[in-house]
DNA sequence: TGTACATCAGTGAACGCGCGTTCACTGATGTAC
DNA sequence: TGTACATCAGTGAACGCGCGTTCACTGATGTAC
């Protein structure tokens, strides 16, 4: 149990609890202090209050969610395996922290979501440029893609009617259609 | 402001409570019993606690979105007309109580999901049967237009990157695809 | 019609608790000479 | 090397507050005679 850049461990105290009770309103100051091993009023020397600390919480999601899909998606040449590449590090990162994807969407305006959203257009395009997708409007199609996998990562947690199906199989089917990609 | 039925106005204050702060885990029994006009301990008089008044806001929640898709639906001939009006009323109507919409979905597991599911499996059917949907697992295909309908609905209260595109018209592309209707 | 009483939905006071925030403090670390 | 002092991150006690829940109560409504 070192120590050191107790910032650091506050954010990850507070992550924690946010996986753990489900919602930022679930959340308080003393309670992430806890988790932190560390007393109430030491919270302020590094937050303003609970609201900036929960507001860096989430911002650190939205930074770990650009660099999974920018990762994933490096060094693949293919234009429909990289789109398919990034929307499964999308997936995959969000359904990772499934209450902190959740409260980064269900709550007020998103600011860091265009870069991301950015990229994805930028992958649809690629894939219209090789002749692998018949998308006439890459972004209206790319916004497409962005709910098909938002609904994906939303639902995941609670899991529809009946058996899970292949979720890789679910996730290229989604994809490829929202994308209009060729079969 | 007549009264009667507290159980019924409880309900209704809890709701417009739950839009207006967003998450179940900030309402408190006492904020609802203010908001009905009534004193605390009344609400014991017709909930356990506010565990099971909250519980009842989300069943009412299911029971809404299941009548607004099935009395959307009823009356129209043609399948895939169908399909697609069932579609906008689940998004229209979840729509409408977002705040609600997400704590059903949000979190614990769904038990009345099922009917609406099963509903949505018979109009994607009888597409097919029509000849009209090229679908060739509708059971598959009608839970990618879940996912789609439900990304459609937590979006739609934050917006993604740029000005929006006609609502209706990103319905229709979104169930089409996923339910391989004809074009 | 009139009186006595039972029923029962909702009240108001009270309890103990965890909360956010403040404050003066402590004790370790680093610098000056 | 040794002493005196400044800095500063974190502490522990305290505050006032809203919370869930309990309890004995009140006062309106309905029934029996």
């Amino acid at each position: 149990m070192a120590a050191r850049d107790l910032r650091t461990e506050l954010l990850a105290a507070a992550a924690a609890l946010l996986e753990r009770e489900g919602a930022v309103a679930a959340i308080s100051l003393r309670a992430v202090a806890r988790e932190a091993g560390v007393s109430a009023p030491a919270v302020y020397g590094h937050f303003a209050d609970l609201d900036a600390l929960m507001d860096a919480v989430l911002d650190e999601g939205f930074v770990a969610l650009l660099a999974a899909t920018r990762s994933a998606a490096a060094g693949i040449a293919d234009p429909v395996d990289r789109l398919v590449a990034g929307c499964r590090a999308y997936v995959e990162q969000g359904a990772a922290a499934p209450a902190r994807y959740l409260a980064m969407f269900g709550g007020r305006p998103l600011a860091h979501a265009g870069e991301a959203f950015d990229g994805l257009v930028e992958a649809v395009q690629a894939c219209v440029s090789a002749g692998r997708s018949a998308s006439r409007d890459p972004r209206a199609d790319a916004e497409l893609v962005w709910i098909g996998l938002h609904g994906l990562v939303t639902l995941g947690m609670t899991a529809p009617g009946t058996g899970r199906p292949d979720p890789d199989e679910q996730l290229g089917a989604l994809v490829g259609r929202l994308a209009l990609l060729d079969p």
